[in-house]
DNA sequence: GTCTATACTGTGATAGAC
DNA sequence: GTCTATCACAGTATAGAC
């Protein structure tokens, strides 16, 4: 928008941006909780009551963090409910979930494991989980136990199951996404022989 | 150790146990963060001081609810350590921690995920997940994949998977459990046929 | 439009009286 | 063993500088 190149003072756009990069790396590093807006304005070089005129309060930083998975799940969705209903339409909603994964969703997912009462205050009744509910109650039988729910939902859960599993260690996102995908298959499958 | 039976005037042992019965309801249902001192204070009847006689800090009342599964995986690796190293060894070993979860043991395990830079910062090196590093290694080879060693980790970690997919739903906790018990099934397969 | 100085409330924590 | 009083610092709101 502007033709200003300096780094003295940034245009609006620019600021917002970069505080919620800088923010992302932060509450990555050492938590939500643990990062204090002046943590935050100091390592963007503003000062804490900065951050309130591009951003309402500390919370709303971390909510635009995470749109932009919402609105994944929400073209998964979509992309169900325009499938003819085979039997194989679970694991090739899998199939195209586990696809659409990037290791650049890892760090958001990561934040958002490690914060999950500050997501929930987030949610307000429409957030990531709720229309996870949603992708199950379209892919499930209407007769399927509450345990062949939960398996179900693990099956999609992978990623953030891999992400358990290998947290506190510096593992390569492209293998914690490699043992997701098997570890999808292998649950698609135990939930395709629920009732066998 | 003392015969008093009566609630109006509690002694040390019982004030403390009853802090942490609490306390575990509170962090749970809220939050961690969320729930100040005070608030567990008034929820006690005491006052925010008196919790400072009996613990060093607020984060010494996690500690000490997280010490029980500590103790539970130290006889778990003990127990590996002492068995033949047959093929199965990893299939034996998932199944007995599989049965040594009870539904007392999701509650605090569904604080610890909810609060993960909490547990980093309570652990110390010397927390619970290190503590499964050691597992990993008596069961994997040593020329197992990057890959191979989260797909076992994942196969240990069901339960919190299972406890990741029902969150924010009141699921019966056996239920829960049933559903993790047959996801590790299906992963340890997915283990075992690794190189084959 | 972008940023800062300053003050307000609530939190975890400490010192010392009873 | 529990209390009162107090502390430093957190997130937040607002008035106003440029």
């Amino acid at each position: 928008m502007t033709t200003s190149t300096g780094h003295e003072r940034r245009n609006g756009a620019e600021t917002r941006a970069e505080i919620l990069r800088v923010a992302l790396r932060l509450f990555s590093e050492k938590g939500y909780e643990a990062t204090s807006t002046k943590d935050l304005a100091d390592a963007l070089g503003l000062t804490k009551s900065s951050l309130y005129y591009h951003f309402r309060n500390k919370e709303e930083i971390v909510a635009c963090l995470m749109a932009d998975r919402r609105h994944d799940l929400d073209g998964l969705i979509e992309w169900i409910t325009a499938q003819p209903r085979t039997p194989d339409l679970a694991r090739r909603a899998v199939a195209r979930w586990m696809d659409g994964t990037t290791p650049q969703h890892l760090q958001a997912m990561r934040l958002a494991q490690a914060n999950r009462p500050l997501m929930r205050r987030l949610a307000d009744g429409d957030d990531v989980r709720a229309a996870f509910g949603r992708v199950i109650d379209l892919l499930a039988d209407e007769d399927a136990s509450a345990q062949d729910r939960i398996l179900l939902r693990m099956t999609f859960d992978t990623i953030a199951a891999a992400l358990l599993a290998t947290q506190e260690t510096d593992t390569d996102p492209r293998d914690v996404i490699a043992a997701a995908r098997r570890a999808s298959i292998a649950l698609t499958d135990a939930f395709a022989n629920r009732s066998t």
